[in-house]
DNA sequence: GGCCAGGTGTAAA
DNA sequence: TTTACACATGGC
């Protein structure tokens, strides 16, 4: 059996069920994707129970706050300048844009997000998973040492670790899902320190 | 008080 | 093509 399989049933049967996204709708998966950019999950989260509170997590809302108002409330998030032009710029395109990108091919809908000024491969490649259930893996820095640490890979571009998995699994969305949570949870307990285990 | 967190864009070597 | 740097807050 394929390594990058039997690691990932290691892996659920340590962790079990991730459930991510943890946003409850689509809007609010792009919206985190964004804010999470090199910042702790738990500040993200702060800046989403900010955008609730100000009944601001809606397109149609959000797009039409003053920009000194939207920095506010994302604050806890940091990086709050570009981040607000972002989260602008991908809610513009969602609100023109929902429905084509529900039905758009997977590599389509990558490459129309990469377009995007402030959406890189991460950012496009998670609200693409997460956000319209299209099956590409998303790679991060908990992706690259997981790689390292197990030798898969030890360096490489970013599509050279997402084809990796791509390749090992097939383009299932479920288990993209579930894998890319699983590794998190994996880099988050003991993917820094040890080298061990 | 320093290091890091579910990155990205830009500029210079 | 690779490397360096700015961007910012909050938790430990």
């Amino acid at each position: 059996m394929d390594k990058i399989l039997n690691l990932y049933d290691g892996l659920y049967r340590k962790y079990g069920p991730q459930h991510w996204w943890p946003g409850e709708t689509q809007y609010e998966v792009i919206i985190g994707a964004i804010l999470t950019q090199n910042t702790a999950w738990s500040n993200a989260e702060k800046a989403i129970a900010n955008l609730k509170s100000a009944k601001a997590l809606d397109p149609a809302i959000l797009i039409g706050l003053e920009d000194a108002r939207l920095k506010e409330l994302i604050r806890p998030s940091g990086f709050y300048n570009q981040k607000a032009e972002r989260l602008k710029s991908i809610t513009s395109w969602y609100l023109y844009n929902r429905k084509k990108a529900i039905s758009m091919d997977r590599m389509a809908l990558r490459q129309e997000l990469l377009g995007i000024k402030g959406i890189g491969r991460e950012t496009a490649d998670s609200i693409a998973l997460y956000g319209f259930k299209k099956p590409i893996f998303v790679v991060d820095a908990y992706t690259r040492r997981f790689c390292r640490h197990h030798g898969l890979l030890e360096k490489g571009e970013y599509d050279d670790y997402r084809l990796l998995f791509e390749d090992a699994i097939g383009l299932k969305t479920k288990i993209f899902n579930e894998y890319h949570a699983l590794i998190v949870a994996w880099g988050k307990l003991h993917g820094k320190a040890t080298t061990t285990n």
